[in-house]
DNA sequence: TTGTAAGCGTTATCAG
DNA sequence: CTGATAACGCTTACAA
């Protein structure tokens, strides 16, 4: 792994690493004929500028930070692969951490994010984070940030999330109109910006059409739980009419349950949809979706990101992007 | 973002940057009292070192390249996720890169990793990847690799995969010893190593209990492909009475296809099995699952990079560790 | 026990 | 047009 260096070409061609080094950054004042040779020298050689001594010097990696509560999440792994597009093609690298719904570990992720020089960061917040002080420290000390669906309304930080109220208020207002009242809710932990905006959409959709908001309908699972059979037999006592499912685990797990039961499915609707359409159609007799833009809040909050690297940011300071969400209706059998 | 360096500290303490330098490593030969005045200083300020500025020293970056096909796929998330357990735990960091099945970024990738001087690649190979000499290229190089997942048997590289044949042979047994005999298998690109060895267990079980091999049974659908339909199509005019489907996307995409043309389903298996459990018990009726340890492939592969690059391999040299499957059947309805 | 100096690869400043 | 030299943050001979 012997990488040829600046030196090594300097030497070869009997001039000083500085005339190299201008004559490979293609300076005016350099030899047309000195540069020919020394780019053609170094093509040969296949040579390529150490990032990390650049880094050293620019004081900058060129490296942004990311950290989601969990990889391994058609949401998540759908909105890095929104940040990478963009970070590649800006000429950044993406290192990504996992904070595992853990505040603890978000603590020291945001440390390592730091201690490695990343030059912004995108994060996620866990379900378990409500002090937000480490961020607010970073902020201060000029670490561009960017916030991406988990947000938080107590940092003033640019933040991009889905229309996660107009999703959830489609969603409902879906439901009454094919004659629903009974409307249950299963959604995630209380204590997230996602979550909060999702209610406030169910209820706004209730109030609209005149159905008292019933708080029994309204069930919170954890993220870790894997059997959420339990809160459905509470829902069940509630004799709701159609279930508002969250997210995929949830509308899943709520389909599963049912289903266990040999409970006839009232119309269920899931709040961030299926990446995989063909899953979604298969499950669809009793089910409609909310598709979650999850690409495109990757594209979008990389790009403000990298905008605030390199000092382009408009005037975008801590302004939320809400990026539209869409209801796929399917057809009830 | 001003960090806190050896030299502040020196200065603030009137040693000089070697002192201060000795006494955080905790050297021998430095006064218990200067070192003690050191730490304490060092954390009050709370002062990290730069990693940067230490990777050029030592000419290594902790950093481990990854290269998956796709990021936003289960099994690979969740094979980066092993990844990074195994990773973070022993001190490295991990880029990740996505290849996106194209050759040519394939190659694009694994030039990044090497300009950004990871000190080790771990890799499954894009399915259209044939020619594998950019890899033998690095291996000449010293540059420590690990294949996963989609290997080669060109190259005598350290590889780790799940037991593709096992889980195949034990998926098509099934079917026969439940009565099938035309079982159809529809599966993913023939040019990579995974669909090769399922492909064989297929025709092992195949042969063990006397059934012919038949190829007009036998389809592969490209990764772009979203409709699969066609296939389906094509196969159903062969009145097969099973499928074993080669992914979850193909095992889901087959049974769509069938419901939609109204047919009655016979039992389908789908090797790479469900992360999540409750959507495979969802889909159970007519489906049993080969569980891929995505996982474990991660933490193994990771395990043994890592080995590599720190000298410890024992003499795991270009040997091909199998991580075995599990069936889980789920009965007809 | 501590300090000086060189070096990792690169660029920028200042002289020639 | 080209070359020394210093600097980025850190470690490590080698001196003192």
């Amino acid at each position: 792994m012997e990488a040829i260096t600046i030196k090594d070409i300097a030497r070869a061609l009997n001039l000083s690493t500085s005339t190299v080094s201008r004559a490979l950054r293609d300076s005016y004042e350099i030899n047309p004929e000195t540069k020919r040779l020394v780019i053609e020298y170094a093509e040969r050689l296949n040579y390529r500028p150490n990032p990390i001594a650049l880094s050293l010097k620019e004081n900058r990696s060129r490296v942004i930070g990311v950290i989601v509560p969990q990889i391994a999440n058609n949401f998540f792994s759908n909105v890095i692969n929104g940040i990478e597009a963009i970070a590649y093609s800006r000429g950044y690298y993406v290192i990504i951490f996992q904070s595992h719904e853990s505040y603890e570990r978000e603590l020291a992720t945001v440390q390592q994010v730091v201690d490695r020089k990343a030059d912004g960061l995108l994060i996620s917040l866990s379900s378990s984070t409500s002090d937000v002080s480490h961020l607010r420290l970073l902020q201060e000390k000029k670490l561009p940030i960017v916030l991406f669906d988990r947000v938080s309304s107590e940092l003033a930080i640019p933040s991009v999330t889905a229309d996660n109220f107009g999703g959830a208020f489609a969603a409902t207002e879906h439901l009454i109109l094919t004659g629903r009242r009974r409307i249950a809710h299963v959604t995630i932990p209380p204590y997230i910006s996602i979550t909060q905006e999702r209610l406030a959409g169910y209820r706004a959709a209730l109030e609209k059409y005149g159905i008292a908001y019933d708080e029994q309908l309204v069930r919170y699972a954890s993220f870790g739980e894997s059997e959420i059979g339990p809160i459905i037999d509470e829902l069940l006592t509630q004799s709701p009419d159609a279930f508002f499912a969250a997210s995929d685990r949830l509308a899943i797990g709520c389909l599963a349950a049912l289903k266990k039961r040999n409970i006839a499915i009232p119309e269920a609707v899931s709040l961030i949809g299926f990446t995989n359409t063909p899953l979604a159609d298969l499950l669809a007799p009793p089910m409609s979706t909310v598709e979650q833009p999850a690409l495109e809040i990757g594209q979008t909050a990389a790009g403000h990101l990298i905008d605030l690297i390199e000092g382009k940011s408009g005037q975008l300071n801590s302004e939320t992007v809400r990026i539209p969400t869409r209801l796929i209706l399917r057809a009830s059998s």
